[in-house]
DNA sequence: AAAAATATTTAAGTAAGCTTAAAAATTAAT
DNA sequence: ATTAATTTTTAAGCTTACTTAAATATTTTT
């Protein structure tokens, strides 16, 4: 399958386990910077290839082989990111920034060793796992979104969900890092910002950024 | 540029140094797997960016701008060669199938992280030379092919200049692997002929492959 | 030197993956 | 419940990278 398709494919796989809005074209288009009418285009298209159903005006839907699909690209994503977070000195903006290339070049073969050159991880850099060879995530997620943290626990960060550079670089510089511990000092539920405590600092954080760092219970 | 552009220089390159025919759109176009209709497309589309001189019934020529690519993409190709023979237990032909693609996906950047990585080698595992961040190739060739070889000498292998599986296969059984050492035992000049001495093995190579096991003397 | 074989080029056409513009439907606001 | 705003769909068109078939040029053989 093309690249195009693979992305089209993760797109809306993502979409539906990330964001809260419809797996409508319109919102697959924003992600992929392409038009409303190239998304429904396409839409049509894998449609008859059996990897979604598509039903106008209604929300996308990817069938089980276009799920497979979708985890097929994610895991080499994945993989690939893990890979170059730990042999060379890239930050996970960089290695994102690679992965999203080289997961449409890679051969289940080459993939699987990866995997075992790594000791089949169950997550990558970001915190998000990575499905197995049968397409399958079998760790069950346990994290929640910073903006659901309780005042006065400590945490532990278990995952950045983001592809954004600017929001990497604030991360780095305040030590914000996957397996990093910080202690919620307030929660301001009206203005939904959250004030944390890391390395002896103290971090005002807003709901643009509590919500895509999610951390674990200690 | 596009995959099929880069492929298109890179195979222009190549016949160029490697094979003794013309660098006409037939010959590239059998390289590629494409039509000659299409080579003759292409090679005049890349005329009209620079990448090549184009003329008529002539041989193509890439100018500097064309070389450069090519050599960048080669750098690329023969990096992540070298870097997945290091890593992972694959095959000569292995490696160089997953480095067709994945050449063409590589930012600069990661390029010359892979290259410190490996400390900058000079080689692949063909034998092959990487070409430098600037496109250059500083190393000079001072190997011969097989067949050009001296009866009663001893040689040590530099460079396996193929990409086919089978020939690969042939080279792992019978030890010959860049850097292993063998002698000439003779020359059987009509016939085209060498018999080599191996690992105490006696081998009797035609043609087809003393023109692609090239050696050094020592 | 002509004829035959081969290679190259031109011409016409296709599929993928996009675009913009306009029409139709849905969703949100009044 | 209308109206307005937004989204989705359809329609028409573009570029890239190919194809096959026919025309033309080159190369090889006789
Ligand atoms: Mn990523
Ligand atoms: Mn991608
Ligand atoms: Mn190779
Ligand atoms: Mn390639």
């Amino acid at each position: 399958m093309s690249v195009a398709i693979e992305n089209f494919v993760k797109a809306i796989y993502k979409n539906d386990i990330q964001d809260n809005n419809d797996t409508k074209p319109g919102n697959i288009a924003k992600k992929l910077g392409i038009s409303n009418a190239a998304a429904t285009d396409m839409a049509k298209k894998l449609a008859t290839k059996d990897l979604l159903h598509y039903e106008k005006y209604q929300a996308l839907q990817l069938t089980e082989k276009g799920t497979k699909m979708a985890l097929n690209v994610v895991r080499k994503h994945r993989l690939w990111e893990a890979l170059l977070f730990k042999m060379f000195d890239m930050s996970l903006h960089e290695i994102h920034r690679e992965a999203e290339l080289l997961e449409h070049e890679t051969s289940d073969f080459l993939a699987n060793k990866i995997s075992e050159y790594l000791g089949n991880p169950k997550f990558d850099p970001h915190g998000d796992p990575i499905p197995n060879a049968d397409g399958e995530i079998t760790t069950e997620d346990i994290s929640i979104a910073l903006s659901q943290s309780k005042e006065g626990k400590t945490y532990i960060i278990s995952r950045l969900m983001s592809d954004d550079k600017e929001f990497f670089d604030f991360c780095a510089q305040n030590g914000l890092k996957y397996g990093n511990t910080i202690t919620i000092t307030k929660q301001f539920s009206k203005n939904k910002m959250t004030q944390i405590s890391i390395n002896n600092n103290t971090i005002l954080l807003n709901e643009d950024f509590t919500n895509i760092i999610y951390v674990n219970e200690i």
